[in-house]
DNA sequence: TCCGTGACGCGAT
DNA sequence: CATCGCGCCACGG
């Protein structure tokens, strides 16, 4: 198991029952902020995570097909509500305590990503 | 070592 | 709203 790969398994862990996150999130909060695709990795890699309070941006679900379905019946099942096809997250995203010490998502500098295109 | 591969994210079409 | 294009980055072949 890559630090990457255990950083980000024990942040998902931290979200409760009734609550969810969202790729993005996860991995800054794991202290990997750009590694959002890595997440769904672990996601598949660990057994025994909350794989269902893992939401794509906006709180959109991510699989497609039965699985979106079984995903979407558990959350209900534990309390999260969709708007339409998506969680509001304003009301159920789960917000992870700052991590002030150890891995700065934000080191110094430049954050020179210029989005898009 | 290079290359393809994602349960991604976001602006532009 | 549906798609596309591009950046991102560890992994496995």
């Amino acid at each position: 198991m890559t630090p990457l790969a255990s950083a980000i398994a024990a942040t998902i862990r931290q979200v409760p029952r009734g609550r969810v996150s969202t790729y993005g999130a996860v991995a800054k909060a794991a202290g990997y902020p750009r590694c959002s695709r890595h997440v769904s990795r672990v996601l598949n890699l660990v057994r025994g995570l909350p794989w269902q309070r893992i939401l794509g941006s906006g709180g959109r679900i991510s699989l497609r097909g039965e699985l979106a379905m079984e995903q979407r019946f558990l959350l209900e099942s534990e309390g999260v509500r969709f708007k339409g096809r998506q969680v509001d997250l304003k009301e159920f995203e789960h917000r992870f305590p700052s991590r002030a010490k150890k891995a700065p998502a934000r080191p110094v500098g430049g954050k020179r990503r210029h989005t898009g295109k």
